[in-house]
DNA sequence: AAAGTACTGGACAGGCCTGTCCAGTTCGTC
DNA sequence: GACGAACTGGACAGGCCTGTCCAGTACTTT
């Protein structure tokens, strides 16, 4: 939640030895940052060093080159992301709005899922086939834990596909559009979403239980 | 469906006079295509003087500068996709099945809505405060448009809310991910998709000229 | 205490891109 | 046929970013 603190600003973390002033783990976190707040482009050497005063040479010890960090930023997006979507849709749920509301969880909580690395993602991925196709097999596997899950609630396959798309595609530009809505405005639509996601109507108990969960994760 | 032509290669077009190579059209024709393309970090004038064989100095007659051009392109959008989407939507229909097929319109013929562009736009939103704004003003602007459509189909106000979102957002996503489906395959799925958007079943009838439409402008 | 290890800083070269200046070209007009 | 208007080309300066080289610093090991 809060800025990506580097190692030296966090009192948890053994004091740096030696001449040492960053880790490698601070140029990642503060690439990461630059990438999800202005793209890929916008992940500079000379700016990360700036940032962290720290001289740019320091980077080269740490990483071959840009590309290395970069490379390094792709992999950390391909084990996080897309490994708790598919967790959050093979959850058990004894009915399919119950198993939807495992997916949102991805869309409330920010350690699950980090949808702002997600676009960032998407953005770098139209500009290099290499990026596009593992983005590309990341969309797979999410798409077909998706439709695993519709299909375990006896929907029939070609719906199961259908339905897995739409809450799919309609949660990726839902935070493409990013709009500002409260958290209790957000939890005021989900029983709709849940029609429109599923045909069938939620529970008054799964909606209790999904609104605590938000609740407590975001306050 | 054809790569831009520069004003010269067309030969529908009167011949240049005088010592003119391109035109103000031409530069804008590249630059959309580059940001189209690669996104705004790539339009660069020194490219595109490359690409249409004129020096950059020739850029500098018709625009003042870099930005000149880019505010031109966001323009550009601004008087096209956000126009149609509306369009599409608020076109009289009898049903809400067939409502939503005037939507797909969209997706589905280029010269109605261009969402290689949208994508570009939403991208460059990303890092520009200014471009957001105009941006968030087109998103609302589009969802108001399937809001009301919804309404007068005599959905509740807020089951009409979650049902545009779905639909606009799901479209967004689905556009994003970019699979590489035939038009086919795509509308084998569209039934399903309008079971999931409108709750109702669409008639044979209207399936059939939503295909014959799509059958037509693809073909 | 000397030598090695693990880093960091500063200087340099080089590539890429923008924006400006100005001379040159090709037409229309007087 | 001289002149200006509408463009274009080439050269230049300058900013920004990368990657390399090497000397310097602060611990660790022997």
């Amino acid at each position: 939640m809060t800025a990506p603190l580097l190692h030296r600003d966090d009192p948890d973390k053994d004091p740096l030895i030696g001449n040492v002033k960053v880790t490698r783990q601070d140029w990642l976190n503060a690439a990461l940052a630059a990438l999800k707040q202005g793209g890929v482009e916008t992940v500079k050497v000379a700016d990360l060093a700036a940032r962290m005063q720290v001289s740019r040479s320091s980077f080269y010890w740490y990483f071959k080159n840009r590309t290395d960090l970069l490379d390094a930023l792709l992999q950390h997006w391909q084990d996080t992301n897309t490994a708790a979507l598919v967790q959050q849709a093979d959850a058990p749920a004894r009915t399919i709005t119950e198993a939807c509301c495992n997916v949102f969880h991805c869309n409330i909580d920010a350690r699950l899922f980090d949808n702002r690395l997600d676009f960032a993602i998407r953005d770098w991925a139209r500009r290099s086939d290499r990026v596009n196709a593992v983005l590309k097999a990341g969309d797979a596997a999410r798409l077909d834990a998706l439709t695993a899950m519709f299909e375990r609630h006896d929907y029939p396959p070609l719906e199961a596909t259908a339905r897995a798309r739409v809450i799919y595609y309609m949660q990726l530009g839902y935070d493409d559009a990013d709009l500002g809505e409260t958290l209790e405005q957000r939890l005021s639509m989900v029983p709709g979403y849940l029609v429109a996601f599923t045909g069938s109507t939620a529970s008054a108990e799964e909606i209790a239980a999904f609104n605590d969960f938000a609740r407590t994760v975001t306050g």
